[in-house]
DNA sequence: TGAAATGTTGGGGCG
DNA sequence: ACGCCCCAACATTTC
């Protein structure tokens, strides 16, 4: 049974919506292996799913942890209901491996900074829950009133191959068998296919943060000391994970503005020009073009380009971070509430780190470094297919004469820069020194005063 | 898991 | 041989 609601339905990017709809089909067709069947129903799930337990007289409901006020506000209706009905509520922890307070400092406040969080939870190693057994048998119910099947459910798109727990388990393996020893040389650059291409399953649920861990540790018992630092490299990511559904845990109120106080009233810009050309990957700037067109065309973008991009809404467009984050979400196929407001208040500098509000990428370094060869912009920005590695992540270096003979002219094919990083760098700082408004003190500098 | 500005050092060219 | 300058390379500070 799956309930889904027409509000997130239809916010969805088709790429979101299709890779949620192959992830129902392969379950639909498992389980009519099992001589089972999936129904859907469409509404909300407060009303929605007590309404189908009591229909199908179901001794229990099964579901994993959420940890956002509205989700955990959803899920205590549904349990309430269900007390009321006689059905049980059983909630799986199976959204991460620690919940927020199963790790914490030793004055038992949880951790902010995720360096010591990352220390503690490596304590922890050892009570890392198994994978649960896997399900033995099923019923095969007949549907009752309110039910429907997958194909009846309109506006999904067509499925699309890499979703489901069938794609997820191969994809598993497969990143273990041949992806996890080069990871943490590859992991940074987008234009190699070097990362696990595991988010979108955990996110959809298709398959389980144990069992993924699990896989990598056995292999990490046996392997070279080469390939055990990579391996200690993606369970550092993982603990990324652990580490904001934590911070989403512990401090609710992170998914309605900044962790930090201080940074709540900063003044954005309202520049609709702007925000349109970073969605649609025309600023002029080719590695964020090539991860916005990315997020487009595959609902997923590589992670140091996911903080090239919020680095550039923030700090060259000077955009509400919230209104990227809620971008992201809605096209992300990989969307976690608490991963993508992690990532985006670490990038705005409004989150859990000291000070790094002063962290402004270079659209230009971050290219040159992490997309050497530029094959990440050739990929999604095939007008620049033509340039030289040496220019390609800043084409407005190149004369007319040279743009011709490079097959684009920079402001017709390819768009010239919206704006200017160097000029734009500074007004981030002063806006964000300046946080705090007229009314707020001034800093002087020691040296000036003595 | 920045980047730029500023400071320091050390080697080579040169008078 | 020596000091001076230059500057690359590296380190530290600042935003």
């Amino acid at each position: 049974m799956v309930c889904l609601r027409d509000e997130d339905r239809y916010r969805m990017a088709t790429p979101r919506r299709r890779f949620l709809r192959s992830a129902l089909t392969d379950l639909d067709a498992n389980l009519r292996r099992s001589g089972s069947r999936l129904f859907v129903r469409l509404g909300r799930p407060q009303e929605e799913i007590p309404a189908a337990a009591l229909a199908h007289r179901a001794d229990a409901v099964y579901t994993t942890g959420v940890y956002d006020t509205a989700s955990l506000e959803s899920d205590r209706r549904i349990a309430a209901s269900l007390k009321r009905q006689g059905s049980a509520w059983v909630m799986l922890k199976d959204t991460v491996l620690f919940e927020g307070k199963e790790i914490l400092a030793a004055s038992g406040m949880p951790y902010r900074v995720f360096t010591p969080y990352r220390n503690a939870w490596v304590q922890h190693r050892a009570d890392v829950p198994p994978p649960f057994p896997a399900v033995r048998s099923i019923a095969s119910p007949s549907p009752r009133v309110g039910d429907t099947t997958l194909h009846r459910v309109p506006g999904f798109g067509s499925p699309c191959e890499r979703g489901g727990e069938s794609a997820a388990s191969r994809r598993l393996k497969e990143f273990v068998r041949s992806g996890l020893d080069s990871y943490s040389r590859k992991r940074d650059l987008p234009g190699i296919d070097g990362t696990s291409r595991l988010s979108a399953h955990l996110a959809n649920g298709t398959i389980s943060i144990r069992t993924v861990y699990h896989a990598v540790r056995e292999k990490a018992d046996r392997a070279k000391t080469e390939e055990r630092k990579s391996i200690e490299v993606f369970i550092n990511e993982l603990i990324w994970r652990e580490f904001y559904y934590q911070i989403l845990a512990n401090f609710p109120f992170v998914v309605e503005g900044a962790f930090r106080e201080e940074f709540r009233r900063l003044r954005w810009s309202d520049n609709e020009e702007h925000f349109a050309a970073w969605r649609e990957g025309h600023t002029g700037y080719p590695i964020v073009d090539a991860a916005m067109r990315q997020l487009r065309i595959e609902g997923w973008m590589h992670n140091r380009a996911r903080m090239i991009v919020a680095s550039f809404l923030t700090k060259d467009l000077h955009i509400n971070w919230q209104r990227g984050e809620r971008h992201f979400f809605d096209h992300l196929i990989d969307a976690d509430i608490a991963s993508n407001n992690g990532g985006w208040q670490w990038t705005a500098g409004t989150g859990t780190d000291a000070s790094p509000w002063f962290r402004i990428f270079s659209p230009v370094l971050q290219g040159e470094r992490f997309d050497p060869d530029g094959a990440y912009v050739r990929r999604y920005v095939p007008e620049l297919a033509g340039l030289p590695s040496s220019v390609i992540h800043k084409p407005w270096v190149l004369s007319p004469g040279d743009q011709r003979a490079a097959g684009f002219a920079l402001g017709v094919e390819y768009p010239e820069r919206i704006v200017l990083h160097e000029e734009e760098r500074n007004v981030t700082l002063d806006l964000y020194r300046n946080r705090r408004g007229s009314s707020g003190r001034r800093r002087t500098n020691p040296k000036e005063v003595s």
